[in-house]
DNA sequence: GACATGCAAGAGCACTGCTCTCGTTGTGGC
DNA sequence: GCCACAACGAGAGCAGTGCTCTTGCATGTC
């Protein structure tokens, strides 16, 4: 019995060591990283490592779904230290950043193109959406609190689809305020996949931080908080 | 003489028709595309690839240049047929989608996670900033026509950084306003990403074109249009 | 102690990018 | 018109890949 539990425990934590290197090689070689190399850097058969992980596929999906609680996690303490929206709204905002930057495939891993052949699987879209909800609590927050500006409310047969989503997670919300906290999010993971992947190279050099602010502080505005 | 124009031909003729072959496997393998098996379909040995791309890579960077030149064409005439700089935003808007959404691929390619250990050389960032200067000048021109609301400048480094790129491009505009189509065009870049790469399954999947409509209006207002 | 299960290793298959060599064929200079 | 040369295609080969299958060993269970 307790001889199971060790078995157990011997396996979650060969696991996590396989993840572990798994990440490490994620840095230098992206989404196309050889388990071969990451059972050589273990000390171990390759085959060996199929007792852990089905496919390559299926360590991918693991470290994706790391990856998404891994900034879920990060934003949402950086957000519950602040006590007003906007200021909630820019600690998640950079700390996401910050996360990103500092693990940059990772990053690539769930925001950026999906790996070819490879389907994400069902668990995934839980932890995908931590911090896009993360965003819509506050924003949510912020509507009840009042500091939401008034606009018109949806029109056009996609606002039928988004109605009972937005119900769903943030009821008495309008969707509206809803479909303008989606457009900030997609400002943002936009603003952050361009500086990671490269496309601010020539332009904003020095100061990012402070560009990504600027960014953040006009998604706000998007969002419908009011500065 | 006209021999020479004939082994020139001949060669311009079959680069083209490898980069034909390469796209339609990027549409089932993604950036991994096999050169052997583009090859194969050509009916020709994986060797003589070599001769007219001197590495994979070298290959990917000839599609990632086409396809830059692809949407960046697309808008631009999308954005010819229209007479005012909202309708201009909308038209060169749907249209990037739509390309997008008619080569998933290709779009994942120059706006998705870079290639692990792909370095873009130089060659492509000219044609990259194509979409973003279609962009720019359209809201250039409404400013110049003054249809751009007024906002405070900009404050901080980045603003020092900003400034330059702003006079290059689009002398007379400030900078702000540069700021905010750059935070349009991250918003709309990342609208279609997310519906590309899957993130709006299971919410969006009846009207995403009038769920676009909506983001791009919304992108519009951000970067200053009065509607 | 006998049995069964979990695990690791190794060989092997079909594939990849890329290099090198070796004939062939088209091309510009004389 | 000829000839040296460069461009070209094919094939073999190297090191690496994901993944499978078989074998042997150690461990936990009855």
């Amino acid at each position: 019995m307790s001889a199971a539990n060790l078995r157990a425990r011997v396996r979650a934590e060969m696991t996590e060591e396989i993840k572990s290197v798994a990440r490490r090689h994620l840095a230098t070689d992206g989404a196309n990283l050889s388990l071969r190399a990451v059972a050589r850097d273990l000390g171990m058969a390759s085959s060996a490592v199929y007792r852990y992980f089905a496919s390559r596929d299926d360590l991918l999906t693991a470290l994706i779904i790391d990856a998404y609680d891994a900034v879920g996690e990060t934003a949402e303490q950086a957000a519950a230290g602040a006590d007003n929206p906007l200021e909630k709204w820019l600690a998640a905002g950079h700390a996401a950043r910050e996360w990103a930057v500092a693990n940059p495939h990772e990053w690539a891993l769930i925001y950026g193109s999906p790996v070819p052949g490879y389907a994400a699987p069902q668990d995934t879209v839980v932890p995908a959406t931590r911090v896009m909800l993360l965003l819509g609590r506050t924003i949510a927050e912020a509507y009840e609190s009042g500091v939401i500006v008034e606009r018109p409310p949806l029109t056009g047969r996609f606002a039928e689809e988004l109605a009972p989503i937005a119900a769903a997670y943030h009821p008495g919300v309008p969707p509206r305020v809803i479909a303008d906290t989606i457009a900030a999010f997609f400002q943002i993971c936009g603003a952050i996949s361009f500086e990671l992947f490269g496309q601010l190279k020539n332009s904003i050099e020095e100061d990012r931080r402070g560009f990504f602010d600027y960014q953040l502080r006009a998604a706000a505005t998007l969002a419908g908080l009011t500065l």
